[in-house]
DNA sequence: TTGTATGCGTTATCAG
DNA sequence: CTGATAACGCATACAA
């Protein structure tokens, strides 16, 4: 039925093993034998049957990227890992994984401890979780994370510089005469948040402007969170002229929340995000925010993994990338009292 | 060096049949002689290698989604299929498809012609390619299509009911007193874009409101496509009071334009999309649109295709959802003259 | 209810 | 440069 790397061999009148080598691009074949084996290839159309070649290297050439939730910043990752999945000789798995269904972690551990994929890249919230740690030491298998809580060790990651993002934004707005500057915070046990919060924390600090506790809304870094955290405070006695979103989507949150209170943007209030994700250039006023660079930290990432997995040394196992503003509408200058 | 099915019949005093059985929950083994087995492979920590499996089954137990590019609506699919993906037994890899890149095609024919993958879920506009085709055909996967261009034949496919989602949206517009409707269509090969311009058309035709070829903008359906359309529509001598734009993208796209042109949405004109994405609650105002129910195509699609490849006859082969409107603020009764 | 023997299609070893 | 042969770990007829 198949054809097999026995059947080349028979029409080539060689070894398996010679047919093999031609197909593996080894050395030491003659060009003569070599250009014998590659027409009977042809002739009868013969594909490598992957699993045998995965059983008996015990290697699964496939990587996996393993995703918390399905939202827009995930999506971008996603784009990101579409963009270049067909480059390289690994297949890409995507794989969910929600620490609270036993299934999910079912599901993960059989990929993991029957080797189903060789390695993988851990995107930001799993790797806070224990029991994914506890497996990927335990089965000593490679990985990169992205974004990880926690950086001691010699676990390879790539990272944006949130501080320093969070930081230049903050600068920005101080400078454009804003002093009362609200910070939509995330999760706390997000290490992105943390370092975004300190970051404008330092900003402030720096320009010598009083640091509100008030001023920090939690937003839980979505939509809904922006948009609720934004309702309620800006009925404070003393609302901000600024609302700097520690995420996109809890600025575009804000930015939805603002529209309905009619509250201009930016003449009013000022609002900015942090990502850059491309919904962030659809709103109107398009969003001013901090591009953390998702693609090539994807990218990154899984050169590094590969660079494991082939046994080569990555050049650089620990990457942490520069954050860069982008100025669009939704940030002015502070309007006068 | 890792614990075989040999290792764990060693250990329970069996043969490698009997502890095959009991991975596999096959009957006719006795009760002791389970747990014995058990207690063994819990004891040694066995567990089956996969690649094994794979090769004596000639199955990968991987199923493949491809997609073209990456846009929210493909965002949307992988939403969907990551949260799905935990609960059955095969491996879902993503595949990103372009056919002008010879690369990206040697990609997919290796996919599957190696056998990598068990069968595919094919989304638009994949389909119209003529070298997928071939292939397709040709190898014999098992594969099921999302929205396709052609629909003759027995290949299952699974699609929302785009002609009939247009019109009621145009219905809709009508009855709010529209007669000038611009409708943004997308590429012609797509055949969504074909039926929701067909069921824009409908509509009209029905409530006696003339059409009017110079009123059908294209739009490629993407948010630049959208923007583009509109600023230039909007410049004509009697312009529209209602834009339908045949996807969110390209809705989002027109919002922007007429924010832009300081048009007031829907005082002055009303706009409309189709797809009803994420991305369309989050628009101010609101975007109306028609829901096209991705997730429930998404996940019937795979039930098909694991239908198929457990021998199973699938409930249905092909499935046509009906799509509802969904009317946010985007849309209101046409402006005084 | 259990076991034996064989094959799946490669790659790897080591001798020619 | 080439080839015979042994793994790789499991499933499955076929026996017992």
């Amino acid at each position: 039925m198949t054809v097999t790397i026995k059947d080349v061999a028979a029409y080539a009148q060689c070894s398996i093993k010679t047919v093999s080598r031609v197909v593996n691009d080894e050395s030491y074949v003659a060009e003569a034998t070599r250009l014998r084996v590659q027409d009977a290839i042809n002739a009868l159309g013969y594909v490598p049957n992957i699993s045998a070649r995965r059983l008996v290297q015990s290697k699964s050439y496939v990587i996996c990227i393993l995703l918390h939730e399905a939202g827009f910043y995930q999506s971008a990752v996603l784009s990101k890992v579409m963009d270049i999945g067909y480059q390289f000789d690994y297949d890409i798995l995507i794989q969910s994984y929600f620490p609270v269904h036993s299934r999910s972690k079912n599901k993960l551990s059989g990929l993991i401890r029957e080797r189903r994929v060789d390695g993988l890249v851990i995107t930001p919230p799993c790797d806070v979780d224990p029991f994914l740690n506890e497996l990927l030491i335990t089965s000593r298998v490679p990985y990169v994370q992205i974004t990880p809580l926690n950086r001691t060790g010699n676990i390879p990651y790539v990272t944006g510089d949130d501080y320093q993002g969070a930081y230049l934004m903050t600068e920005r707005l101080i400078l454009m005469g804003h002093w009362r500057i609200a910070f939509l915070s995330g999760p706390r046990n997000h290490r992105t948040s943390i370092d975004r919060l300190y970051g404008y924390k330092a900003a402030l600090e720096m320009y010598r402007v009083p640091f509100d506790a008030d001023l920090v809304w939690d937003s839980l870094f979505n939509f809904d969170g922006g948009y609720n955290a934004t309702k309620l405070g800006m009925a404070m006695d003393n609302p901000p002229t600024a609302i700097f979103g520690g995420s996109d989507e809890a600025a575009i949150g804000a930015l939805y929340a603002l529209q309905e209170m009619k509250i201009p943007v930016p003449q009013k209030i000022s609002v900015c995000g942090f990502g850059n994700l491309p919904q962030s250039q659809q709103t109107w006023p398009g969003l001013s925010t901090v591009d953390h660079p998702v693609e090539i930290i994807v990218e990154r990432a899984v050169e590094i993994l590969l660079d494991i997995l082939a046994n080569r040394e990555p050049a650089s196992r620990q990457i942490v990338l520069p954050c860069q503003l982008v100025m669009r509408g939704s940030a002015g200058t502070k309007p006068p009292n």
